[in-house]
DNA sequence: GACATGGGTGTTACTTTATAACACCCTGTC
DNA sequence: GACAGGGTGTTATAAAGTAACACCCATGTC
């Protein structure tokens, strides 16, 4: 993620294929949900519940109930827009939502950036070894920790 | 695992293996780390540390503290005799310790067995994954939520 | 044996993360 | 307008994890 970039029209642009992927399954993408995703894309990030549930109150001027936000983040991971990087219990924007796939994060354990790979080679891995066991893959998951490029480049 | 193995003696294994290794390390696996250790093995499903915790209390006959669990199961960790499974906020006894591994889970949702293996596929799938991005692995994780063979053929 | 040192443990209080139960209210449909 | 069903609000509570500080005890040193 280069500091650079335009995170206004990377919110917006996740915001819009979110529109579109509810609109064509019929899920309603309503307006407390897609405020949430918004949230969740607010940095690139993994965010916890509670640091979008304090945003949330204070753009409503008053305390949202912390399960407001855990129903609408529900709703989002199971429609594949954000996923939950479980070693972090925290949420962060999916960045291929539509597409197949399962979710692989490298986590930088110095700035705390998770980039998203769907790595076929990883995923086949996966899926060979539950073969040879008899074990039924749901739902993968592979959160690697480590460093980033960028802060093995420039250390602090 | 099967219903029928001798998980006495498998507790017993795990114990001594744990002596050995931490003799040699010179790390001090106490008698309340011991006990901890023992614990996490009573099942061979992945515990949280408030079952252990309630486990310890009820041996000693009053109420033990969070972080008297919390701190014995940091040290298995560290030692690699436990592993802590993420997404289950549980933790689960290692079946080699010792050996270099990473700690893979196929962890059935029917059961809620965590069967740890070691893939090398999935390991090198990984790093190749990472080198590629140059990202440097510390730490991977992989928790694969699924159905095991034996649930798969005797459904509830 | 006295002493200093450092890791291990106990205690209290607290924070963070997540869920249960139940009522109400929109929205679309007939 | 009546109904059904999903979505939201509210209150309370459970589960998981940590901070700060004091004490204790094994070990090595003199």
């Amino acid at each position: 993620m280069s500091a650079l970039h335009d995170h206004t029209h990377c919110i917006a642009d996740a915001l819009t294929r979110a529109d579109a992927l509810c609109a064509e399954r019929g899920a309603r993408l309503t307006a407390l949900r897609r405020r949430v995703l918004e949230l969740v894309w607010s940095s690139h990030r993994p965010r916890g519940a509670y640091a979008i549930l304090e945003d949330l109150s204070q753009q409503e001027g008053k305390a949202a109930a912390p399960l407001t936000v855990y129903r609408a983040l529900e709703f989002l991971v199971e429609q594949g827009l954000v996923h939950r990087i479980e070693s972090l219990n925290a949420y962060v924007g999916c960045a291929a939502p539509g597409d197949v796939h399962s979710g692989q994060f490298l986590v930088c354990e110095a700035c705390g950036d998770a980039a998203e790979i769907d790595d076929p080679g990883v995923g086949a891995a996966i899926d060979a070894a539950a073969a040879g066991r008899g074990f039924r893959v749901q739902r993968p998951t592979v959160e690697v920790r480590g460093l980033c490029k960028s802060c093995q480049e420039n250390p602090r």
